[in-house]
DNA sequence: TCAACCAGTCACCTTTTTGTAACTAGGCTG
DNA sequence: CAGCCTAGTTACAAAAAGGTGACTGGTTGA
């Protein structure tokens, strides 16, 4: 990440250390950034949530987006998916560890994001 | 955010505090979570960067892609633009204190992605 | 029996995003 | 003169993302 630029006598540009494809911050990105994946991991902060109960809290968010995301997060190894009962279909969703890593970035985000409201 | 799932008496379920179109995290997301925006936002943390040198730096980024994005940061007053010549044409890019006001976050963005290597 | 619940899945369409390469127009160097 | 520098802009195409609404197949409660 600490890329700089020198000019060389000839006043030709050369950059070191440029950011090539994915620098850590888009990986990182990549792992929380995407539509509603953030307010999902936070959303699952206090303790296994349900799938249905998701897409209640996620108002604007549709099953597909949900349930796309949460395979992601799940592949990924930040969430654990628990199915509880078979009977009536029941299922629960759970941060592992690492997901649970990724929750402080998470809640500076939301105190930084209300802090600048009018 | 403090959204909750309660079912009431006939077992029909409800929710208070629906996260509707864009809870917090959303909105801090949509402002820094952009493909590049955060790697420039982290990129111009210590002083002005210019134009060519800042598509150098991130060699994955396209200068469409470069530009399009600093004018998003230019509108939401998180970077300046200042054309330092005419002549040879100059023009460096600024962080706003709202914009260094973020750095806190894609830092430890960083640090969290980085530890999550192999 | 009607309606709501469970957890998804599906096809379809529209929108957005991203990448590519060429081009502006003037200036400097070897 | 060829080729790099400055900061962008443009048009075109391709790919990805997102939204919609219906549907499965079974359960539970009034």
């Amino acid at each position: 990440m600490e890329s700089s630029v020198e000019t060389d006598s000839k006043g030709r540009k050369k950059v070191l250390n440029a950011c090539l494809e994915p620098c850590a911050i888009e990986k990182g990105m990549r792992l929380i950034g995407g539509k509603w994946t953030g307010s999902i991991i936070y959303h699952l902060k206090d303790g296994p949530v349900r799938f249905n109960d998701l897409t209640r809290m996620l108002g604007g968010a549709s099953k597909k987006m949900i349930d796309q995301r949460l395979k992601e997060l799940e592949s990924r190894a930040m969430i654990t998916r628990h199915v509880i009962s078979t009977r009536p279909i029941a299922v629960t969703y759970e941060l592992t560890d690492f997901g649970r890593s990724a929750l402080h970035i998470l809640d500076e985000l939301r105190v930084w994001s209300e802090s600048n409201e009018i």
